[in-house]
DNA sequence: ATAAAGTTTCAATATTTTTTGAAAGTTTAA
DNA sequence: TTAAACTTTCAAAAAATATTGAAACTTTAT
C-alpha cells in the first residue's frame, strides 16, 4: 500500500469511528489528519486534503479546540494559523472522557436523580419505576466516578488497569 | 413530580443519551420504556406510549433484540408478543460493550494494523505516520482487551475497578 | 487610514438518517 | 383450509444533521 492510500484510509476510518461516538465525521477526519501529520497544518491544507469548504473547516476546528484536542500554532513570520492535534493518546483519552462526562453524563445524572426521587404510590408499577431509576442513578454515578478517577492516573491508566486485571 | 411526567422525562433523557452513543433515539426510548416497566409490554403499547408507527416499533425492537438487550416474551393464552428489557445493569453494560467492540472497534483495528504496516520511506512524514498509527493500534488494542476482560467479571466489574482504584 | 490576508458566521442547501404506512408475510384457531 | 390477528419489510416521505459559500469581521503591514 502506498503512503497516500494508507493515509487516506486511516482518515476515513477514524472519521467513521468518530461519527459513531458522537463526534461528527469531518471533525474526526480533521483530527485524524492532524494526528498523523508530523508538522502543523494550515486551514488551506486541511480544506484541500479533505475536500471541504472553508466554513466547514473553520467550524470543526473550533469544535476540536473546544474539546481541547487540537491546538492553534503560530509560525514565526507566517500570517496564517496552523493547527496540531494532541498526539499523546493517554492525554487524548482523558480529554475526551472529561468532555463527554461534562456534556452527557452529568446532565443525565441530574435527571435520573430527579425522576428517581418522586414519591411512589403503593402500585407495583410506580414502585418498580423508582427502584429501577434509582439503580440506574447509582450505576451511572459509579461509572462516571471511574472515569474521573482514571483521568487522575492520566499517563498510564490503561496500562495500570491491565496490570491489575489481566490474568 | 407526577409519575407520568417522571416516566416521560426519563424516556426522553435516556433516548437523547442513547443517540449520542451510537444507538438511535427511538431504540433507546423503547429500551428506556421497557426498563422501567414492571411487566412485559406489547408492541401496541409501545407505539401508543412513544407515538411511533408500527414499522418503526418493529424495526427498533428487532435491533434491540439483535443487541441482546431486549427479549420477547410469550404470555399464556395471549396471541400477541410482549417485550422485556434486560434490567440487570452489569449485564446490560457487558452486552453493549461486546456489541460495540464487535461492530466498531474490531474493524477499526484491522485498518489500523494495515495502515501501520506500510513500508515507510526515509521521509519524516512517512516515518511519523507509521509510528503514530502503530501507537494508535497498540492503544486501541489494549483498550479493547480491557473491555473483554471486564466482561468476564460481569456481575461486578464496576465495583471491582472502583475498589482497586479509589483512594 | 487602507488594503491585503486571513478567519468566522450563518442562512440556504445538500446529505444522511429516521420514520411512516401500506402491502406482503406469518401464525393460530376453528 | 381459511380468515383473523398479528408482525415484518421496504420504498417513499419527513426530519435531523452537516456542509457550503458569500458577506461580515479581524488583524497586520505599509
Amino acid at each position: 500500500m502506498e503512503f497516500q492510500e494508507a493515509k487516506n484510509k486511516f482518515v476515513q476510518t477514524w472519521g467513521a469511528l468518530g461519527s459513531q461516538w458522537g463526534i461528527n465525521k469531518t471533525m474526526a477526519q480533521i483530527h485524524a489528519l492532524l494526528m498523523v501529520s508530523n508538522e502543523p497544518v494550515s486551514m488551506e491544507d486541511i480544506m484541500e486534503e479533505l475536500q471541504i469548504s472553508r466554513g466547514n473547516a473553520s467550524m470543526n476546528l473550533r469544535a476540536l479546540m473546544d474539546w481541547g484536542i487540537v491546538y492553534k500554532e503560530f509560525k514565526a513570520g507566517e500570517r496564517r494559523e496552523f493547527f496540531t492535534a494532541e498526539k499523546d493518546l493517554d492525554e487524548l483519552a482523558v480529554k475526551i472522557s472529561r468532555e463527554r462526562s461534562k456534556r452527557e453524563i452529568k446532565p443525565a445524572l441530574k435527571v435520573l436523580k430527579e425522576v428517581s426521587s418522586i414519591k411512589a404510590d403503593a402500585s407495583a408499577e410506580e414502585k418498580h419505576f423508582v427502584e429501577q431509576t434509582g439503580k440506574l442513578y447509582d450505576f451511572v454515578l459509579k461509572a462516571d466516578n471511574v472515569l474521573d478517577k482514571m483521568t487522575e492516573y492520566k499517563d498510564n491508566w490503561l496500562a495500570q488497569i491491565l496490570i491489575k486485571f489481566m490474568k
